[in-house]
DNA sequence: TTCTTACTTTATAATCTTTATAAATAGTGT
DNA sequence: ACACTATTTATAAAGATTATAAAGTAAGAA
């Protein structure tokens, strides 16, 4: 279960687990959509009468830091938090072929505009980034 | 020259050229940086003592809204603002195989990230996005 | 050129998101 | 259960962006 796992990592960083920080937690895994700072507040609000926004700000902060959490932007106002799982990209090195997973979040933007701009029924997409891995970067430097 | 284009898009959509509106379109064109809409404040100040915050916001939403000027939110507080030039992707048609055309703005953020997080020095990257055009959409709604 | 009208600018205030602060509270290891 | 320290809360402050209303001005028409 994804919620043990999450509170696992924050045992093992050292980050105390309080009862907002499990909630917020388990209300990101179980939430789909992206969730505002504030949709999270507005969420907990029943559970935690006297929750501070500030708490779920500053708890949002740890657990990015921590890196269980996606802090997105998007164009409006207010940030949106998701939670980590595992879709990932490649960086591909362009002199020895290493291939190294590169996780990242939400391009789902990308594929809202392009349904938006071009009116098609958009699947799925795919990226690479390209570049020199640190080994053939230190050879090259003779 | 790209100002004369872009004036002329100004004035094919309508919307009137002012003094302001001159400079912040060349400051955003001359500009490689990405600049806040308080960078262009600041940076008219000497040409345009009277200018106000709000002339440069509603602006820039002018320029957005004719898409001479793409808004790119990082994870910071302020947004930039982008010049739009040329850079696509293609937005593929699995069907048929149809390419359109895809202008979107600062994938960089995914490059700075890669680099971070690999330690690659990162040259480029490629996105393609796929999905159903829709022609072929109603074809197979049969 | 001058006039007219609607769009723009300006100045200011308001709104909204996020962060800082300090006192009260509560986890966690001993 | 105790003590230490991180965390929460409540509040204020900061910073970015938008709304408003009055004054000014671009651009086409006469």
């Amino acid at each position: 279960m994804e919620l043990k796992e999450a509170l696992d990592t924050l045992k093992e960083t050292g980050v105390r687990i309080t009862p907002q920080r499990h909630a917020i937690l388990e209300y990101l895994i179980n939430s789909m959509s992206h969730p505002t700072a504030d949709d999270i507040y507005k969420a907990l609000e029943g559970k935690f009468p006297n929750m501070s926004v500030a708490t779920v700000y500053n708890n949002l902060r740890v657990f990015r830091e921590v890196g269980l959490v996606k802090e997105l932007t998007y164009g409006d106002a207010s940030s949106r938090f998701d939670f980590v799982t595992t879709h990932h990209y490649h960086v591909i090195c362009e002199i020895c072929g290493k291939i190294v997973d590169f996780h990242y979040p939400g391009l789902d933007e990308v594929e809202h505009l392009a349904l938006h701009v071009t009116g098609f029924n958009i699947s799925h997409h795919r990226m690479e980034i390209y570049g020199t891995c640190p080994e053939c970067a230190s050879k090259e430097a003779h």
